[in-house]
DNA sequence: AAGGGCTACAACCGCCACCTT
DNA sequence: TAAGGTGGCGGTTGTAGCCCT
């Protein structure tokens, strides 16, 4: 939070005002009452019709964020907080399009309580994990910033590998918690027990098909049951989980995937830009 | 009661995409 | 085509309020 405070912005012909910082009760029930009988426009007009020494963009984000009547308040119940950490590990850090699917919750809701409350808690359990499974390790290694030329998160890895384990997706014979020492150089066993394909995407990319995905592409030959080893690309670059930017735009997730859906079935899966290689 | 540390979260910032002129 | 305006988004900051000593 911040200090209100008044910017002078020079316009045309005088001097305007926009207030910065916290929003009072009054501009908060100006704003509303605008809202309420005239309805979403320009968010510049809405400050000035309104009344308001806000700038537009103030307003929406005041509206989208606190003000809207479609808003749920109050903790997120455990149901919530599972679908925020499943969809994160599908979409990332695209909380808008999480929002989207999470009824009256908000983006910056989201992604404050993934930033203050998840994360910690992965933190927590890559940090018990390194100290049970990798006492000789370096001492660096839980620490992510070593990792600073990607995008991708050591814990949030850490986080999705946990959960593919638990539910049994990685061979537990075969492997290990990951540390940042072999995560990317280890070869890690991922079940493809469920009944459906891995299914490549392109050229070396493969994703979990939860058979949600149609005839959009070939299913592996693979008998059921069997284990695939699937090899982590070396390039922190090329498994970052923020993003499609290695999957060319038409064959993107959400092109390919009705998320929805494949929120609301049993089988749980992920789509992560890893070079999975075929190990038959 | 005081004050220091910690957490949650409201709000700002900077960037980008899109639209209009 | 370029420039300017606007909206949307993710990252980051700063502080109110809580907890602990």
């Amino acid at each position: 939070m911040r200090k209100p405070e008044v910017a002078a912005v020079a316009a045309t012909h005088q001097v305007q005002k926009t207030k910065k910082g916290l929003w009072s009760p009054e501009e908060d029930s100006k704003l509303m009452q605008y809202m309420i009988s005239n309805g979403q426009g320009c968010w510049s007009d809405v400050a000035k019709n309104a009344g308001l020494q806000r700038c537009g963009k103030s307003c929406r984000l005041r509206w989208i964020n606190y003000l809207r009547p479609d808003l749920k308040r109050g903790a997120f119940s455990p149901h919530e907080e599972d679908l925020i950490i499943r969809f994160h590990s599908i979409l990332g850090n695209r909380w808008s399009q999480i929002a989207a699917r999470l009824p009256g919750r908000t983006d910056n809701e989201i992604k404050n309580f993934w930033n203050s409350t998840i994360k910690k808690r992965l933190k927590k359990m890559s940090d018990t994990s390194n100290l049970v499974n990798n006492s000789s390790s370096s001492p660096n290694a839980s620490d992510s910033s070593s990792n600073s030329s990607s995008s991708l998160e050591f814990k949030d890895i850490i986080g999705s590998f946990m959960s593919f384990q638990e539910q049994g997706f990685i061979n537990p014979s075969l492997t290990n918690i990951p540390t940042t020492n072999n995560l990317f150089t280890t070869p890690h066993m991922f079940s493809h027990s469920f009944n459906e394909d891995f299914t490549p995407c392109v050229d070396g990319l493969y994703g979990v098909n939860t058979g949600l995905q149609g005839e959009l592409y070939p299913p592996l030959e693979c008998e059921e049951g069997d284990w695939y080893k699937a090899e982590i690309n070396n390039h922190l670059d090329d498994v970052n989980t923020n993003g499609a930017g290695n999957v060319p735009e038409s064959m993107r997730m959400e092109e390919c995937w009705d998320l929805d859906q494949l929120m609301n079935t049993e089988v749980p899966s992920f789509y992560f830009n890893f070079n999975f290689k075929q190990n038959i």
